[in-house]
Parts: C-alpha cells; sequence; structure tokens
DNA sequence: ATGGCGATTATTAATCGA
C-alpha cells in the first residue's frame, strides 16, 4: 500500500499538476492540504474520473484538507481536533481506508513567533499529542501524514542558524514533534533514510529549489502497529520542479500489508 | 537582514503562507 502526502497550495489552481501526479504515481491513497477552497468547490468530478474517491474538510480561502482513496471511499472517523470548541479551521481529517487509520493534518504554520498565531500553533500541537495517544492506546494501524511545519531536526534544514527564531524550527515546535514521536511513533522518512538530507519543501523565492534550499516539513509516522510493514519512503521531488508547482513536494511511503 | 513568489479575495491591493 503505498501512502502519500501533497500540500497542493490551492486545489483550484493546483489541479492539472495533481491530476498528473495521481495517474503517475496512483497511490492508494493520498492526503491532500491547503486546498484553499470552500467545501463545496472541491474538484470531486476530476477525482472520480482519476479513479479516486475522496472526503474532504474545506474552508474559504485557507487550510482545507482531503483524504484521496483508489478505488474506494475512505470510510471518515472524524473531523477536527477535540479541546478547542471555537477552533473553525479545517486542518484534520481522519479515515479508515483498508483496514488502515489514515489521519490527514495541516499543522498551523505559527508564524510570526512569538505571538499569538505562535500560540495557536503550539496549542493546536498539544491537541495533535492527545489524539496520538488516543490512537496508539487504540493499537490499531495509524498513519499521520500531513504538513507538519516542523523541522524535526538540524538535518532537515538547508541553513538551521537562519531558522532558530522561526516557527517551524523553534525549540518550543521542535520539543512538541520529539514529544509526539516518543509516545511510539515512527518517523518513516527518515527511518527509512537515515543521515539523509531529505527536503520536502522549497520555497518559490529565490530559486530555492534550483539551489537545493529546502525544508523537511512533511511528515508520514507510523504506529507501531504498523512500522514494521514499512517498505520504502520517498519524496517525488520532480514535481516540484515543474510548471505551476505547489512550494511543496508529494511524499510517500510504501507499506506491505500482505502478512497484516 | 530583507524581500522575494504565488494564491485568494475583494476591486488593484491586502493578507497569508513558510
Amino acid at each position: 500500500m503505498r501512502i502519500a502526502t501533497f500540500n497542493v497550495n490551492g486545489i483550484t489552481s493546483r489541479l492539472p499538476a495533481l491530476l498528473r501526479w495521481l495517474e503517475e504515481t496512483r497511490p492508494d491513497v493520498a492526503c491532500l492540504q491547503e486546498l484553499k477552497a470552500p467545501q463545496d468547490k472541491f474538484p470531486e468530478a476530476a477525482i472520480n474520473a482519476a479513479g479516486y474517491e475522496a472526503i474532504w474538510h474545506g474552508q474559504k480561502s485557507w487550510n482545507g484538507v482531503a483524504i484521496l482513496a483508489r478505488g474506494s471511499k475512505p470510510q471518515e472517523v472524524g473531523r477536527g481536533l477535540a479541546g478547542d470548541a471555537e477552533d473553525e479551521q479545517s486542518r484534520y481529517l481522519e479515515a479508515a481506508v483498508d483496514g488502515v487509520l489514515v489521519a490527514c493534518l495541516y499543522l498551523p504554520n505559527g508564524n510570526p513567533a512569538p505571538g499569538p498565531k505562535f500560540d495557536y500553533k503550539l496549542q493546536w500541537f498539544e491537541r495533535l499529542i492527545a489524539r496520538g495517544a488516543e490512537l496508539l492506546d487504540s493499537g490499531a494501524p495509524v498513519v499521520l501524514a500531513g504538513d507538519f511545519n516542523v523541522m524535526p531536526t538540524e538535518l532537515d534544514v538547508y541553513k538551521p542558524e537562519r531558522w532558530t527564531s522561526d516557527a517551524l524550527f523553534r525549540p518550543e515546535t521542535r520539543d512538541a514533534f520529539h514529544r509526539l514521536l516518543a509516545q511510539g511513533w515512527c518517523d518513516a522518512l527518515r527511518t527509512m533514510h537515515p543521515g539523509e538530507k531529505i527536503y520536502t519543501f522549497w520555497d518559490y523565492f529565490r530559486n530555492a529549489y534550483q539551489r537545493d534550499a529546502g525544508l523537511r516539513i512533511d511528515h508520514l509516522l507510523l504506529s507501531p502497529a504498523l512500522a514494521g510493514s514499512l517498505r520504502a519512503a520517498g519524496v517525488d521531488r520532480d514535481v516540484r520542479g515543474r510548471d505551476k508547482p505547489s512550494d511543496h513536494a508529494p511524499t510517500w511511503i510504501e507499506l506491505d500489508l500482505k502478512n497484516f
């Protein structure tokens, strides 16, 4: 089973690039973030025509997440994280696909930091950590996939010293990510490629992609029930180098569930 | 250290992302 995560930065303007990538790589599950489209503007017909069924949680202008499955409808488990009744941002969606619980998440950016946006990021992180504990307690096979807006270590930033005060790399942010991992999650990309420079995002400025000035902020975390099934992981870097690209590249894992 | 690009929304400029 191939599971991918892709921050599309606007599904309306990214639809041709998304469809091309789906056709080329045929993931079994695709988690999308930053739809930047209201609920009724999701291009469901085009997704269906590509062989996928989808559930999504849209929002006008910002955020928005979706889970696509090839040839079957993702069975929704829930949307949104508990712990803040006031939170209206569409950033979290859970679904069951072929016996695997897939959580698609778009963690807040948090800049500028410090400030209210950074506070929101850290609070959102704590709510995710609480949900992570529940999911692990269930013993279910779970993948947490999405744009975490965190570079976990210095290896995950092209120039770490430039990013130490940024919301994506501040000590509080990294600490939260590491507390999440310490619950028992497996960082799939890093596990398959220890010590390697791996980026999933290159900003639009200053030829960042051409200079390989990137960040690793899109992650797939596996529960212990799934970690032993991990066979491969990677980033579809070339997608970032095409016309009209997202600033993120699709990131994926391959699980062997034959003996599951 | 700054500003650069791209998408969206409401009316050609502001906001947001990372």
